[in-house]
DNA sequence: ATCACTTATCGTACATTTGCGATAAGCATT
DNA sequence: AATGCTTATCGCAAATGTACGATAAGTGAT
């Protein structure tokens, strides 16, 4: 990609913002973070066996939520148990409100 | 990309809040929304004073926002006012609500 | 140390996104 | 119909995203 030389820096929100956006935008992600909230936890393997996706693709998709801080994985040997972060949840949610509201 | 035959069919609501989310994903995109709302409205001259990219780019971005349903164009000739599409933001507001606020 | 189970990562292929400059298209006025 | 202004589209290049199968990595039990 050609880019400007020099990198546009936006407000902190802005960017944040966008960075959970931008996880979220993919319909397997929204699923699999509706999943998680039903179920409230689960495990990489249910998920494969809910979506008719390669354990591979699962994976990945965990790992751009984890990577956006949206869930946050603990070790259950030998599974992992994935669970939405609280913490960044809150975060995510009150950034939307703010987006949204002011119109 | 190598894909599964059957395309994955997700929940009507999953789809489009992973459309709007796609379309939040980039943070001119945010930008550029946070603009709208500041002004109520504006034209593309006048954001591309605001950001450093080129014309064609801001189009581009405009075009995605428009596409998604959360913006639309008006023509007052020789310009194009650009406002925020206030029925689908709607719609995006209380679905981002909707799913947030499950948790 | 090996095995069994689960999940992550690698390598690949193709699609999509992002950015630019250049050019076309649309509209009002002359 | 020709001009001037504004915006959209095209063509290109590079980066990123999405999906898969294959393989590695991690952990507890044998």
């Amino acid at each position: 990609m050609k880019r400007s030389l020099e990198q546009i820096k936006y407000e902190e929100d802005t960017e944040i913002l966008a960075k959970f956006a931008k996880a979220l935008g993919h319909p397997t992600r929204i699923a699999i973070l509706k999943h998680l909230e039903n179920q409230s936890c689960c495990f990489t393997g249910d998920l494969v066996e809910v979506f008719p996706l390669a354990q591979s693709t699962i994976s990945q998709h965990l790992k751009e939520l984890k990577n956006a801080g949206l869930i946050q994985g603990e070790l259950k040997p030998p599974k992992i148990k994935y669970c939405i972060n609280q913490e960044n949840w809150n975060i995510a949610k009150s950034l939307f409100q703010q987006f949204f509201k002011t119109m």
